[in-house]
DNA sequence: GTTTATATTGACCGAGCGTTCAATACAGCT
DNA sequence: AGCTGTATTGAACGCTCGGTCAATATAAAC
């Protein structure tokens, strides 16, 4: 039904969806208004109506994917777990969910790319990135907390960052990793050492 | 001196340090054959000349990229470290060198996402990634047979891969971290880690 | 049914792109 | 000096892009 009218929510959710599988196909940088109109079953001035501009629309698009994906879903099984397996199950949680969906990782990574030269990207990249580690300090926090020895010299947020990073780098061994033989043997090895932390944090511990 | 005939060896390469001006400048994917040619000072018809498409330029500037990047330059000081002590001390090392060149780091980044949908870049930034995990395969090694125990399950490439994985995280983060807030607290906690984990490894060990 | 506000369309514009190519300038050789 | 192969130039082509806009279609108000 093409030239009917709908409300504007649910048209801009529309070109929303229409413009991230466009961006997953072709890439961020090479997103068109023609293909996001194509995509949605539009033309291209009904696209511009609702999007004033290109960048405009890109911006909502990051905004539209950083509300969808959901901060950090910590399993229900942490609850009795002591603070070292809980942030590790937290890890092994987040490369799982990493790799599962590849897409929306990828287009996360150009997002910060495309942040490099764009400061309203920059900004919001930058303050998701915050929200997320925040969403690990709590866990961080816990395991000093339960080895203030060890631990003596780092602080949670600290500790959050590293977590971070090293969730991050395991996206990037998936993004580039195609037919994942090496993605795998990275998490495997990942939970190893992650269980002989567990085994060694409990030793100290009793 | 405009018009001057060079040899082919000396126009290519001036036409590769115009490329990667260029393409550190306004990004990758925009990268253009006339801006390619006005930084080098020259015409667009001679860029095209000696490479004969855009995309072989950027191939060719890829291939120039990791010829021109040392793999992994470990300094001299780990003659007498402990294989724990040497394999932090590398990723020290390459965590403060992705730091320095954050310019370089970027385009590689961008190229990993061309790669994702161009086979020829994928195929060279995979064998690359190999090549360099693959230089901290004997650090690996030597960590895991001075612990056997500990590591029982975890072999020497899959070490490798999971410090070349907290190593790319890290370089994202001194990407996306334009003002090095974040990056320094990420050094500084990542130092204190591999240091607690020495200590940890030589208490073990004795 | 008429009016009115608004959503939609698609042709169109100017700009920039990769690439082609005829013309030209250069350097080595005889 | 003349010749020859090659490097260089910049205009030109065809194409696609982001964005504009007059025309049209739609739905709600009256």
């Amino acid at each position: 039904m093409p030239g009917t009218k709908a409300p504007e929510a649910e048209r801009r959710e529309q070109i929303l969806t229409a413009a991230y599988a466009a961006a997953a196909e072709h890439g961020l940088e090479r997103l068109t208004i023609r293909q996001v109109a194509t995509a949605a079953g539009l033309s291209s001035g009904s696209v511009l109506f609702h999007y004033e501009t290109r960048v405009e629309l890109i911006i909502a698009l990051l905004e539209w994917l950083l509300e969808t994906s959901a901060v950090l879903a910590l399993p229900d099984s942490i609850a009795g777990m002591s603070p070292v397996e809980a942030l590790a199950a937290a890890v092994r949680h987040e490369i799982r969910r990493f790799s599962d969906d590849p897409a929306r990782i990828r287009l996360l990574f150009e997002y910060w790319i495309v942040g490099i030269r764009r400061a309203e990207v920059h900004a919001r990249m930058r303050r998701d990135l915050h929200r997320y580690r925040d969403a690990f300090v709590p866990l961080a926090a816990a395991v000093i907390a339960a080895d203030p020895v060890t631990f003596s010299e780092v602080s949670p947020q600290g500790l959050a960052t590293v977590v971070v990073s090293f969730i991050k780098g395991c996206g990037i061994q998936t993004m580039i990793d195609l037919d994942h033989t090496d993605s795998h043997e990275l998490r495997d090895t990942a939970n190893h050492l992650l269980s002989e932390l567990i085994r060694k944090s409990a030793r100290a511990g009793s």
